[in-house]
DNA sequence: GCCAACGTTGGC
DNA sequence: GCCAACGTTGGC
């Protein structure tokens, strides 16, 4: 199992809107960052471990647990001239940008950044780098277990 | 509101 | 293809 720290910014979707959708699902829509889209593209399983991270907000941090529900599929958003993810670009025989169904399992209390920058153990997260802009990152099982057995 | 980081754009 | 300017994310 791999596992990823994905942002939201709690505005748009918190942990408890996650967690309150149908099934608990949430399409994790309007990713433009290459980067981010290969990840969900080429390393994402169903199944895989997601640590759902509260970011642009008061208190940011690690606000619960959610897990990879789907393979990816081409996200709607990017054909959607009302959206603001709309990508007049982006062709639907060969579109630019893909997303994955995210279940949300639980809400944990809130790690906030101080706390994981306080362990050794975290300091290569990318997701902890200053100026960091990936919204996808990939978590080690080393750091993921340290997370979830120790911090939540 | 400032600043760090870095992806994207556009002139050449 | 280079690289400066610009825009965006996101913490503080």
């Amino acid at each position: 199992m791999n596992a990823w720290l994905m942002k939201s910014e709690p505005d748009e979707c918190s942990i408890d809107d996650a967690l309150g959708a149908p099934q608990r699902i949430t399409p994790w829509t309007g990713v433009r960052n290459y980067q981010a889209r290969n990840f969900m593209r080429d390393a994402m399983r169903i199944g895989d471990g997601v640590l759902f991270y509260h970011s642009s907000c008061p208190e940011p941090g690690i606000a619960g647990l959610a897990e990879v529900a789907s393979v990816s599929y081409p996200d709607p958003s990017q054909f959607d001239r009302k959206s603001p993810y709309y990508d007049a670009q982006s062709v639907r025989a060969a579109p630019r940008w893909i997303c994955v169904d995210v279940r949300a399992m639980k809400k944990t209390r809130l790690v906030p950044l101080a706390a994981l920058h306080a362990h050794a153990v975290l300091k290569n997260m990318p997701a902890l780098r200053p100026g960091n802009r990936l919204s996808i990152t990939p978590v080690t099982a080393a750091e993921w277990n340290f997370i979830c057995g120790k911090l939540i």
